[in-house]
DNA sequence: CTGTTAGCGCATTCAT
DNA sequence: ATGAATGCGCTAACAG
């Protein structure tokens, strides 16, 4: 049982020293392994170390010259979407593994707080980041102003930055998804999706367009809503376009909040006594849970944010650990699945 | 724009002061307001500062004597779940107002990882722990164990330890949400649960017990579930149920996960061909997305995680910035609502 | 207003 | 096998 009752400051190499008999060097290298320590000097120290509840003071560590702290910063837009908490848990996973930590914080899409998140985890000496960026700004990313720090973008990509990337097949997966509902007869399909500067967001309009043009067909202005970030406006942007005089036959949806709106502006018509067959049929990119209970035709563009959490991190973790000047950045694309959902 | 292009040190602040002309000092003082530093000399340094990209050293900083580290670690069972995500979110916007950075790590209700988590928030000097526990053992979170680094537990909470918490309202809870089921005349109604050591499981078992005592029925063992820790074991022990020969008319669900999983089950057979009517009706812990959708009705026990991780955070920062000592551990039960869905 | 000294906790280097 | 000296980056406290 630990002593010291009452005090709140944590022990130090030195006070276990002293309750141990030995000389702080002693403490530290039996801690590091126990090189050079006579086993019974080891269990004093350890005796020692667990009386007073003694925990190394990884932040004077990391001081020395050549340690390394073991941290990761990552900055997300939003750790309550289980999207990036996914993607989160990914990059935790993978840095675990590596025996790193991560340090989290959500910018919110506000490229201040980005800044001022990146500038302090540098200033708290992580190994690496990895970001979601919240804006096309780049000046505080560059390699000097990070000190060198190595940095992996996830899911958005920036201009004007060699650095390594993992994004989605955005424009492959959002020219399927509209395919699958060219292909059902569909001529009449709405877009419903991001502000234009959110990167994703341009990037799976393109692959809308795209298909509708291998049809011959190009976007209508009263058919496209962009700009919702959540799912109460992505809401109300479906029921604008349900209550067009002539409404799409169909929705692609650029993420999952706009899905979600777009079917529960669906379920509020359906409860008010609107037909089923009034109501559109839906592709979106982004999986969601019991997506096989919806009243209408869903199909997902799936894909796995853990994994692209997981692929940053790999990314990262190479360059820290194996070659940190590995050439020029690399772009990863991760694919997409098409899947039917009901 | 910043110079040292190649190097991958960060500078110090030695340099800075070289650069500047000036002591280390002053370019202390005037990264701390810059009090009692001329003007142009402040120029000086803070241009000094943008040419090298300096950071100052978090680390080396909280190594003197009566700084703070700024750092609250949080521990939660996994960041993927929606539900501890939000949790996170909102410790991080309380955090955040405070001046204080959160540090996560995933314990995936593995009581080993926990151990290992904490011992590393406390070698990183974080001033405070929040924590959704995994186990049952207290010994390695003992004030001395500690340190004396605060403590929050949040969600679930463990005898024999002194400390802060934030629990929901499991019993009433569950108890309002089994009568709405009996008000509606189901007196068949099943349980599902998580395993019997999860702290929530048991208070909300006890809830359904305790609503169904009143209209002197007792729970009958084949229908009560209780060990589904995720949606897949959820569907199948909902398959078992409403495999009997006296299926159950009613659901009570302890958790989002077990929730998920009987509707999953229950689409399977419309799906099927199996006919509404022969669903049982549904009411569970933990809001859902599209919950209203749903094809039986169903009874959400609702509560916002976010706040829940909102008010841990004020738990522990008022020890932090008011009164560390302030008496015994508070525990604060917040209260649900119950929600017809749809 | 500015600079010098000293020490926070730890581990590398060099004795012993 | 063990210990003493030294310095990592930073900033109170004390000169000047």
């Amino acid at each position: 049982m630990p002593e010291r009752t009452g005090s709140n400051k944590q022990p130090t190499i030195r006070e276990v020293a002293l309750r141990a008999g030995v000389s702080p060097m002693t403490v530290s290298r039996t801690l590091s392994g126990g090189e050079s320590v006579r086993p019974d000097v080891q269990e004093k120290v350890l005796r020692a170390v667990r009386e007073l509840g003694y925990h190394r003071n990884e932040n004077a560590r990391s001081l020395r010259p050549g340690h390394r702290s073991g941290l990761i910063g990552v900055a997300i837009t939003n750790l309550g979407n289980p999207y990036y908490g996914n993607f989160a848990l990914g990059v935790e996973e993978v840095a675990a593994q590596h025996g790193r930590r991560i340090i989290i914080g959500s910018t919110g899409e506000d490229p201040l707080r980005e800044r001022q998140l990146v500038s302090d985890f540098i200033g708290r000496q992580v190994e690496g980041l990895v970001l979601v960026p919240s804006g096309e700004s780049v000046d505080h990313l560059s390699a000097d102003r990070l000190g060198g720090v190595p940095l992996v973008l996830a899911s958005r990509s920036l201009e004007g930055l060699d650095v390594d990337s993992v994004l989605l097949d955005d424009v492959g997966g959002a020219a399927d998804g509209t395919r699958v509902l060219l292909d059902a007869g569909h001529t009449r399909i709405a877009f419903l999706g991001n502000a234009r500067s959110v990167f994703t967001g341009e990037r799976r309009f393109e692959g809308y367009v795209r298909a509708l043009a291998e049809r011959g067909l190009s976007p209508r202005d009263e058919l496209v809503e962009r700009g919702q970030q959540d799912v109460a406006s992505a809401e109300v942007a479906t029921r604008r376009l349900l209550d067009l005089e002539h409404p799409p036959t169909a929705i692609f949806s650029a993420n999952n909040r706009n899905t979600i709106g777009a079917l529960r502006e669906m379920g509020r018509r359906l409860r008010a006594g609107e037909s089923v067959d009034a109501m559109p049929a839906l592709a979106g990119f982004d999986a969601f849970e019991l997506a096989e209970l919806m009243p209408v035709p869903v199909t997902i563009i799936d894909h796995d944010p853990q994994e692209l959490g997981r692929q940053a991190a790999r990314l990262l973790l190479a360059r820290l650990d194996v070659d940190r000047a590995a050439g020029h950045g690399k772009t990863i694309e991760m694919p997409v699945r098409i899947v039917a959902a009901n």
